[in-house]
DNA sequence: AGCACGCCGACT
DNA sequence: GTCGGCGTGCTC
């Protein structure tokens, strides 16, 4: 085989006597594309989309552009070359989303072939939907006309193909007798495109519904649009401050302009409320994208980004995959939110992921968020984003009053874990006739038992974490690992009976504590694991929302998305949990939680409150949220992560040991920390510094390492996964840094 | 990621 | 003597 016959160019040009090779980007971990044969008369081009044999199997692959220098040609033996097998019915990958894959794949020292599956995750939408079969009626009469017969042909007066079902039901006769009048030929079939997905948004459906500020805000995003290129804004606005409306014309603009939109939301703000609001703007929904879409949806999604059907997605962080055809706008919306954080074989931020993507789509991007991340807010203190502040509430929503409750002046009664003050703010609110929310990030009844006679605490037999007793359900749980067993009545280790103690609240032990304080008033608990699951949520919140509960007490799941008219008591009962617990961002995600908990009061005009109980009143974060001004917060924050080497100063990669049994995944890390060489700028950190979790079976340590630039980050990666006491397959890593610096 | 090959322990 | 554990290597 000659030199030649393996350039694209001069194969598409190529004479048949030479046999094309192309490079195939397949779903293995290799670090780089393998070469297959082109059979005779098939069209492939960059891109294509093609199934090929690996093996004993067929696997879906991406051909992909020709490495650019061929010198060091890493010859393998030629008589392994086999042939593409077929090429897909679809629209090759561009060549900007070739690009993406080819960063990412960079950056997150992953196998391009991995990060491009997860373009073309959607196997049987590779070939186009089959066309329906529909009857258009040619004319004539039917032998006899019976009154059924009569409705179907008035139905048939305009000239429009109908599906045989369609017309049985428009006509309201059953399909019988359409069959009938097929049988005597007064139709023929014809074939109709399959319909759209999701109907084509208007941007022109009601005009915008904004002034004063989010005017300002939302012409700056339009010319951002308007304007050819990348450019990245950061909207910065309290919750209810119309970040959502202001946005919107950004994405009227873009479809005007012929441009396809992605908008990424974290998992759990995916809500039908999100999609009517955008139907009201648009007249129709966003197709959706997320982990448990049905199979058919997501091929049909898939199939119409990718031929351009679809104009704009709203979904999930893997969203940020599917291979527009001619995407011009991502906006990312609660941008801070740590969902966006993928830590599954092939670990990114989706967040920064998409600034990349639209750098190499040369389009604009909208981060938005109340509480932005440190990143973003350095990015936009630096001029790298351009930030759209949005100072006030938009509408009649008032901005609820914030009171710390200083829990040494003002401590629990014995046994309880509410203060007098927030017990009183509790009682007043009902009485109004309005609702109190009652916050506590803590599933279960309580976060540990002991046996008051021996002192044994309950342990999870997989993991070193405490045991979390669960009184509706009457077991007790592993947070860590999802291990469970039946609640014991007498102590494993002395036997003895009736003597095991709670430590500790959770949501259940507050209900308990509320419903002794107001025995008439109707409470309700909301937790990820109420029985009943997603459907009886959503009834319960529905029920909230219409005031058929007095007091909710609720984990973060409350936190994000609904409204609640009358809601205006928010109380947060401990708000110190999560500032202490070893992770370097623990400052910055208990500000931004306890943004969004407090945000969901004062909605609706009436005076509304929000109560945090804390041991700590002078903390940043507390005095941020108390005062309402958090600046001072993130000068700190960014203070420190100077100091730290975080990110966006320095860089961060995690690196995630995993093996089958503890000791095993602990001796790795333990290994891996000794192996690291003292490279100036880096530094690792001991896996003392991530809690052990447990995935799928698997034992995880997640060691730390700073450094100050990404070249270094990455040469020592590389050199400690490839010397490294490497357990096979089981060390991940993800770079954790801010990728507009080396873009 | 799968899958085959290959080398050491407990058994019909 | 084998069955089967999972360590190692390969897939164009």
């Amino acid at each position: 085989m000659t030199q030649d016959s393996h350039s694209l160019f001069g194969a598409l040009f190529d004479t048949p006597a030479s046999k094309r090779v192309v490079p195939v980007l397949v779903p293995l971990p290799v670090p780089e594309a393998y070469s297959y044969a082109v059979p005779e008369g098939m069209a492939v081009e960059a891109g294509s989309v093609v199934q090929v044999p690996i093996g004993p199997r067929q696997h879906i692959g991406v051909v992909w552009d020709e490495p650019e220098a061929r010198g060091d040609d890493k010859s393998f033996d030629p008589r392994k070359l086999r042939a593409i097998e077929q090429v897909f019915d679809c629209p090759p990958l561009t060549k900007d989303m070739r690009e993406f894959i080819e960063w990412v794949s960079a950056y997150t020292l992953s196998p391009p072939g991995l990060v491009a599956r997860m373009a073309i995750r959607a196997p049987a939408a590779l070939e186009p939907e089959p066309m329906i079969e529909a009857l258009r009626f040619t004319g004539g009469e039917p032998d006899r006309v019976t009154p059924a017969r009569q409705r179907v042909l008035q139905t048939l007066e305009e000239d429009i193909p109908w599906t045989r079902s369609g017309l049985a039901h428009a006509a309201g006769v059953s399909l019988s007798v359409v069959d009938g009048l097929v049988k005597q030929g007064l139709f023929e079939t014809v074939f109709l495109p399959p319909p759209p997905v999701v109907a084509v948004p208007d941007p022109d459906y009601v005009a915008p519904r904004i002034d004063g500020p989010q005017k300002q805000a939302a012409s700056e995003l339009v010319e951002a649009v308007q304007t050819a290129g990348f450019s990245a804004s950061l909207i910065d606005g309290v919750t209810g401050s119309g970040k959502t409306e202001v946005y919107f014309e950004a994405i009227a603009e873009a479809l005007r302009l012929g441009k396809q939109v992605l908008i990424l939301l974290p998992e759990i703000a995916l809500t039908s409320s999100f999609l009517e609001r955008f139907q009201d703007r648009f007249g129709a929904k966003p197709a959706e994208w997320h982990s448990d879409l049905a199979p058919r949806m997501r091929e049909k999604v898939w199939r119409g980004v990718v031929t351009g059907e679809v104009r704009v997605v709203a979904g999930a962080r893997s969203a940020l995959f599917l291979p527009f055809e001619e995407l011009g706008l991502i906006v990312v919306d609660e941008e801070h939110d740590p969902a966006y954080k993928q830590e599954d074989r092939i670990f990114y931020n989706a967040r920064d992921m998409a600034v990349v993507r639209a750098r190499i789509g040369l389009f604009p991007i909208v981060l938005v968020s109340a509480t932005p991340s440190v990143e973003s807010q350095v990015n936009g203190q630096s001029g790298r984003y351009h930030v759209v502040h949005l100072p006030t509430r938009f509408g009649d929503a008032a901005m609820p009053d914030l009171h710390l409750v200083d829990m040494r002046r003002h401590p629990p009664a014995k046994g309880g874990f509410l203060s007098p003050v927030m017990l009183r703010a509790i009682g007043k609110t009902i009485e109004k006739k309005e609702q109190a929310l009652l916050f506590l990030n803590r599933r279960g009844y309580a976060p540990l038992t002991l046996c008051r006679v021996c002192g044994h605490r309950f342990q999870c037999p997989q993991c070193s974490s405490w045991l979390v007793e669960h009184r509706f359900r009457n077991q007790i749980q592993c947070h860590q690992c999802g291990y469970s067993e039946k609640t014991p009545e007498a102590c494993p280790e002395c036997g003895t009976f009736d003597h095991l103690v709670a430590c500790g609240p959770g949501v259940e032990r507050i209900a308990e504590e509320v419903e002794r304080h107001f025995p008439d008033a109707r409470t309700i608990v909301m937790s990820s694991d109420l029985l009943g699951g997603v459907k009886r949520m959503r009834l319960e919140l529905e029920a909230i929302a219409k005031g058929e509960a007095d007091i909710v007490i609720g984990t973060q799941l409350v936190a994000k998305g609904h409204n609640f008219p009358l809601m205006t008591l928010v109380g947060i009962v401990d708000a110190d949990l999560g500032l202490a617990n070893g992770d370097p961002r623990a400052a910055e995600r208990t500000f931004q939680l306890l943004s969004q908990v407090t945000g969901r009061a004062g909605r609706t005009g009436l005076k509304s409150y929000g109560l945090l109980q804390t041991y700590q009143p002078q903390h940043p974060v507390m005095q941020a949220i108390a005062s309402g001004d958090a600046s001072a917060f993130y000068e700190r924050e960014i203070g420190e992560r100077e100091k730290a080497l975080l990110p966006p100063f320095g860089r961060l990669a995690s690196i995630i040991v995993s093996a089958d049994t503890r000791l095993d995944a602990e001796t790795h890390a333990r290994g891996l920390r000794n192996a690291a060489p003292k490279m100036s700028g880096v530094t690792v950190l001991g896996p003392a510094e991530a809690p052990l979790a447990i995935v799928r079976g698997r034992h995880r340590f997640r060691l730390l390492v700073h450094g100050r630039r990404n070249s270094d980050m990455q040469g020592f990666l590389r050199a400690m996964l490839s010397s490294g006491p490497k357990p096979r397959g089981s060390v991940q890593v993800q770079l954790d840094v801010d990728p507009q610096s080396f873009l």
